[in-house]
DNA sequence: ATACGCCCCTGGTGGC
DNA sequence: TGCCACCAGGGGCGTA
């Protein structure tokens, strides 16, 4: 989002091509002609979602899936136009100061809405969203709060948008490697000294990764190209078979772990993230 | 209400 | 070199 705000934000959409119908939903209608023309007026973000308030009462709610990612690049430079599109670059827009923003996404997995700007949050994809974890306001009362009452696998209650939003698959093995907390536990018995614990890690974790940028998996970069270099800083996703980061090593700790939790991978510590 | 697969896609990697 | 199985930053949705 602060990429996309560093180019966008003020500038004037002087064209928009869209050259496809949609990707994990049909785009809505009108998109393009909705966007040429549009002054931005600014960006906000919830949870996963990027939102690009636009004149004229609309909102452009983006989602990047698991592959997209924002190319931006200046119209001319090394003659992009010469080049044509980038691989997967299914909508892509032109600024008024001569930038070129691409929404670039192989798997398709990534999302475009329009939204009345009054009523971002009604809309049903944001609508049921959790506390943002890095706001004041979630804090371990409000996380026990959300993981009262549930059976499910604390793994599976932290990737659930709906008690907390905006982590995903690293973040939380992260979170709860850096707690302490086995994965497998139920969300419910995590509730009180548990996400007392959690609480403050999830903040940390999130933080850290965004100072350094996001982590890089494959071909994922930030807006201008730059890698992202969190994925050095992974204390166990990822790792399987390696030395646990806060063990003294063999026999004392088998090193990290990897299972499939409601098909998801989760890497974890058996000896610090027992019972 | 809650919980669990399934599925939407492309592409990279590693084994044979 | 080719083929194939498996895996991947997400999350809505149908079904039990």
């Amino acid at each position: 989002m602060r990429g996309l705000q560093a180019r966008l934000q003020g500038r004037v959409i002087v064209r928009a091509e869209v050259r496809r119908e949609g990707l994990r939903w049909p785009f809505p209608d009108g998109l393009a002609a909705h966007l040429t023309g549009a002054r931005v007026l600014g960006f906000r973000r919830r949870a996963k979602y990027i939102l690009m308030r636009l004149d004229g009462g609309g909102s452009v709610l983006l989602h990047l899936g698991m592959s997209g990612r924002m190319l931006i690049r200046r119209r001319g430079a090394n003659d992009p136009d010469a080049a044509g599109p980038a691989l997967h670059e299914h909508v892509e827009m032109e600024t008024d100061d001569g930038w070129l923003v691409g929404f670039v996404d192989p798997r398709r997995f990534g999302s475009i809405d329009l939204v009345p700007t009054d009523a971002e949050d009604a809309h049903r994809l944001l609508a049921g969203l959790g506390p943002e974890p890095l706001d004041e306001l979630f804090t371990p009362a409000v996380l026990s709060a959300g993981l009262a009452g549930r059976r499910t696998p604390i793994k599976a209650a932290l990737l659930d948008q709906r008690i907390v939003a905006g982590l995903g698959n690293i973040y939380v093995c992260e979170a709860l490697f850096r707690a302490g907390i086995a994965p497998s536990r139920h969300a419910a018995d995590v509730a009180g000294a548990g996400a007392a614990r959690l609480v403050p890690e999830i903040k940390a974790t999130l933080q850290e990764a965004i100072a350094a940028g996001g982590s890089s998996l494959r071909d994922y970069v930030q807006p201008d190209g730059e890698l992202g270099y969190f994925q050095h800083a992974w204390r166990v996703y990822g790792r399987e078979g390696e030395r646990c980061p806060a063990c003294p090593g063999p026999p004392a700790c088998p090193g990290i772990a990897r299972v499939v939790q409601a098909g998801r991978s989760t890497f974890l510590c058996p000896r610090l993230q027992a019972g």
